[in-house]
DNA sequence: TTTTCCCGCCAAAAA
DNA sequence: TTTTTGGCGGGAAAA
């Protein structure tokens, strides 16, 4: 009939009645049909085998980059159908991995089931030019009661998501834990579209699966080395993550910008507040989302003022708020 | 229980 | 149209 490479030798015979449930007859068809659901079965491997924690995202992209390390030479094309054979996973975790990885300048689209691998040659200066996207758009004011609340990405919304949610570790002092649902919060426009309001419990759907969006882009990001994901943490039970990547600045210590001079002529302030439009994401096709905000940031020219307070690390704080306020509004939710 | 988050359906974009 | 990408959320393993 067929010879499959899984099956070394016969498999063992049933009678009809000890597959199914009831010694009735079985018409031909049923019996066909029964047949191809215990063949389908057949080349299942013990049913132990490796377990979910094996297939995490970040274990996928451990052996990713083991294939193509971040500090490789030159750049390969990557084909995304051998690669996910490679690493014996169905085609769309390759995109889910290759989608933040490429938010990363780490790789680029060249052409169907075709990507050019960069590896970290550029990350730093693409790390550079987040903190300053991120600035740009206000996100520790947001993170913070001041919401301008970044527009909600149209298009490659992971790989945007994975961006932004880098550019919060970027824009807060060095070390500053950030919890998942904070992100969210700042990350996701709730000002939903246009009219249509919020529908209360579609809402914390939406908020529900763009925290699992959010597992997923931690879990790649700690693969590449750049977050890190804090166990045990005091106030909060949800999860914390540290950036760990590279040190974005020089400026590790004191300098920084203690109240300019009273007397500081606007044009130095200035100077600094420029790039208004950064293409994050490379690019031709439609797809590839336009990043920054199309025009209607209204004021931004105005960004450009010393932090409203407490520049310090009172990160407890933070997360002491952002959790009072996530208590509040689940318990608003039960009307 | 809740948190973490894999899996894969199926629609949008591209060919 | 068909194929490739990739939102999205159900629901089950892990904690």
């Amino acid at each position: 009939m067929y010879e499959d490479d899984n099956i070394t030798c016969t498999p063992k015979r049933f009678v009809l009645t000890e597959v199914t449930n009831s010694s009735s007859y079985v018409s031909p068809t049923a019996n066909l049909k029964l047949l191809t659901n215990v063949a389908l079965q057949y080349p299942t491997p013990p049913p132990s085998a490796v377990q979910r924690k094996e297939k995490s995202l970040q274990i996928l992209c451990d052996r990713f980059l083991q294939l193509y390390p971040l500090k490789g030479n030159g750049t390969v094309e990557i084909q995304l159908d051998s690669t996910a054979a490679r690493l014996g996973v169905e085609k769309r975790r390759i995109y889910d991995i290759i989608n933040i990885l490429e938010a990363m300048q780490c790789a680029v689209h060249k052409r169907k089931n075709t990507y050019l691998w960069h590896g970290g040659s550029r990350l730093n200066s693409f790390l550079k030019m987040l903190k300053k996207q991120g600035e740009s758009m206000r996100l520790s004011e947001a993170l913070r009661g001041k919401a301008p609340k970044p527009p909600a990405p149209r298009h490659k919304t992971l790989g945007v998501l994975a961006q932004r949610f880098l550019m919060l570790f970027l824009v807060e002092p060095l070390n500053t834990l950030i919890n998942l649902e904070m992100a969210v919060r700042v990350l996701i426009d709730t000002s939903n579209k246009n009219k249509t309001n919020l529908s209360l419990e579609q809402q914390d759907r939406q908020h529900k699966s763009k925290v699992r969006r959010l597992y997923d882009i931690a879990n790649v990001l700690i693969s590449i080395g750049l977050i890190e994901k804090v166990s045990g943490n005091l106030i909060l039970k949800k999860p914390v993550f540290k950036y760990v990547g590279p040190c974005k600045m020089k400026k590790c210590e004191k300098t920084m910008l203690t109240t300019p001079s009273p007397i500081t002529p606007v044009t130095v302030l200035e100077s600094q507040s420029k790039t208004p439009t950064l293409q994050v994401f490379a690019g031709k096709s439609k797809r590839k989302l336009e990043f920054t905000t199309p025009s209607s940031t209204k004021e931004m020219k105005l960004g450009i003022t010393t932090p409203p307070h407490t520049p310090s690390h009172k990160w407890d704080e933070i997360l002491l708020v952002a959790d009072m306020e996530l208590t509040r509004i689940n318990n608003g939710a039960v009307l």
